[in-house]
DNA sequence: TATTAATGCTTAAACGTTTAATCAATTTTT
DNA sequence: AAAAATTGATTAAACGTTTAAGCATTAATA
């Protein structure tokens, strides 16, 4: 055995890869009998085990992951779409879904689609032919039309969505309760003694902004104050776009005397304006955004926010396609996995520490 | 033909997904054929190519990716290391090598150390595993045995680094020219009128930080300044530890009049300390980090940085990559690009706007 | 008109695994 | 001691594509 052995590595100094045949020819058996050697079959002796294995590290045998994931028809990869990857939510909740399905052996492919919904379809393609085994997504602000989304369905391929997404598709989805959140946050600035309270809100459209929307009306009703058209705006929350309704808010003859956005960003923008008309917040008008994002801390006054549980929703999330990916068969429908957020006051909003 | 493809359609309810035998069998030619005319091969005919693109089209067909990568011994999937995705530097350059390697039909699959050798080697096996076309990195912190990434060399996989990782190992790099970028901030600092410069550095290991410690002495040596040890500290550049340099700075008898951090992160904990023990920025002391990171802009006083052309690097990366996919050879040699930085200067340095 | 070249396709093998079906040898049960 | 069950392997097909080699048929050249 010893000289066929270094008989092959000799060979493979010129050759490519170890292959299973390879270490088939060393031990004199079947590249079947190797295949479930290595994978601990109960039909194959103890001792032939351990030869193969032996052998399958002395000519550092690496398995062919694109040809097993072709028979068997898993690539043990799992396609994951998000809006983008530099804001710390969407990194962190990418992080802990990479972590929980590592132990399980799978790989993520990460997309962007720069909240275009042309992107988010070519995303969508590319995953589709890349075969994956399953897809975790959040959508797009532009998207509407869920065609795309239907397509990865009636694949019967598993499809999760989060944060963005909510009942719009009968599949899982993973968030936080944002009807609620609005409610904590406008019980906050009521407790503050604010009477006016404006809302840079995300598009209607999208149920979790939509979300918020209602919670915020409903919560203004809760405590008797009145609902404004003129306080309720639609932004697409980029922090220049704050700035521009930020600007739009302090234009009324009435204006708020607190800022409620649905988005760090947009709350950042706002806060630039403010500072650079030195309106003193949370004294002439109180701040909060919705997110959490690490700069919400760093910025002066520092930003009050809500968090939305980045490494709990990933890790759900994950865990959902697991279980997916263990049955057999598909039965996707509406399954939804709702988080309670966590307000974070900071010195943007509490009086009390001015 | 009409008959057949109908025929076939209805089968489809039952099967499982189109394949270019399905294709084939429609029009009543080879497997072969169908494969060459999708792939506009010049013997096959228009008419050919025309009937199975239709057919194609009709019977909803998608290539399938892990066939034709066995096959062809290609995956189509390029892998990325990078200490972490929410810094802004990082998630800008993974922005950038996606968008350029889309464009050639390539994915990236994108995989995160944490700072961690350990996890960076684990990434590495996993990328091997995956049948990645090539690697796309940037070294972790703890780096120093280079034995994993010579196992990437070895197997003939195109390797490129980007940031971390110049000159270490003899493959293509890519990144900014760190020895002049500390000659930028030391001028402009002894411009400002700072005579005791401090620089809480990275670890002497990882040559990045190694080229700023020699372009910090030699630019202090250029203009007659003295080194002092107390002055020139090492730190893992977290946020956390530079609030702990940065008290160790303050403790002195002879404290600096500057402080130039060798990350955005330590810089921002070396400014929440002054801030809190209400030491004027750039009066009392002048503050410089490193990277550029969005929070610099944010932060009061804004934070002067170093802009390290995140979408540059991305570009010339994935420009790198491309270039060795397409050469049959593999000829791996050092051969870096250094890219010019681009001193930003902020209110933490700036004397003449206080 | 015979020879060569170009065109348009087919055949069959290959990529590296997995797995259903089978078989021989051994062990257990009647 | 014959029948049945278990053990430990083998064989061969399959996953879906690509491609080198080959083979007619038609067109171009001498």
């Amino acid at each position: 055995m010893l000289k066929r052995l270094s008989k092959y590595i000799k060979k493979l100094n010129i050759k490519k890869k170890t292959t299973i045949k390879d270490i088939a020819n060393v031990l004199n058996i079947s590249p079947a009998a190797v295949s479930k050697a290595l994978h601990d079959d109960s039909r194959i002796s103890e001792k032939t085990k351990r030869a193969v294995k032996q052998v399958a590290k002395n000519l550092n045998y690496q398995p062919n992951h694109l040809a097993s994931a072709l028979r068997k028809g898993k690539s043990h990869l799992v396609g994951v779409i998000v809006p983008r990857t530099n804001s710390n939510f969407f990194s962190s909740v990418i992080q802990n879904i990479e972590e929980e399905l590592d132990k399980e052996g799978y790989n993520i492919i990460i997309t962007q689609s720069n909240e275009s919904y042309k992107k988010e379809c070519r995303n969508i393609d590319t995953l589709l032919f890349t075969q994956v085994d399953g897809i975790i997504a959040s959508m797009a602000n532009e998207t509407i039309d869920l065609d795309y989304y239907e397509k990865i369905k009636s694949k019967g391929i598993p499809l999760i969505l989060f944060d963005r997404g909510e009942n719009d598709l009968n599949v899982d989805y993973i968030g936080i309760n944002d009807y609620e959140s609005s409610h904590l946050i406008v019980d906050h600035l009521v407790q503050q003694g604010c009477k006016r309270i404006a809302h840079i809100g995300g598009y209607k459209h999208t149920r979790i902004f939509n979300n918020r929307i209602r919670g915020y009306i409903d919560a203004l009703k809760k405590h008797n104050l009145p609902i404004e058209d003129e306080l309720l705006i639609e932004s697409n929350l980029t922090t220049e776009d704050g700035r521009k309704k930020m600007t739009q808010l302090l234009a009324l003859k009435n204006r708020p005397d607190a800022v409620y956005a649905a988005g760090d960003y947009a709350a950042l923008g706002a806060q630039q304006v403010l500072n650079e008309q030195d309106i003193k917040m949370p004294h002439d008008i109180a701040l909060v955004g919705f997110g959490n994002e690490p700069f919400t801390a760093m910025v002066t006054p520092s930003i009050t926010s809500i968090n939305q549980h980045s490494t709990e929703i990933g890790k759900q999330a994950a865990k959902t396609f697991l279980e997916h990916a263990k049955k057999t068969t598909i039965k996707q429908q509406l399954n939804k996995i709702i988080l309670d957020a966590e307000l974070i006051v900071r010195d943007s909003s509490n009086l009390k520490h001015i």
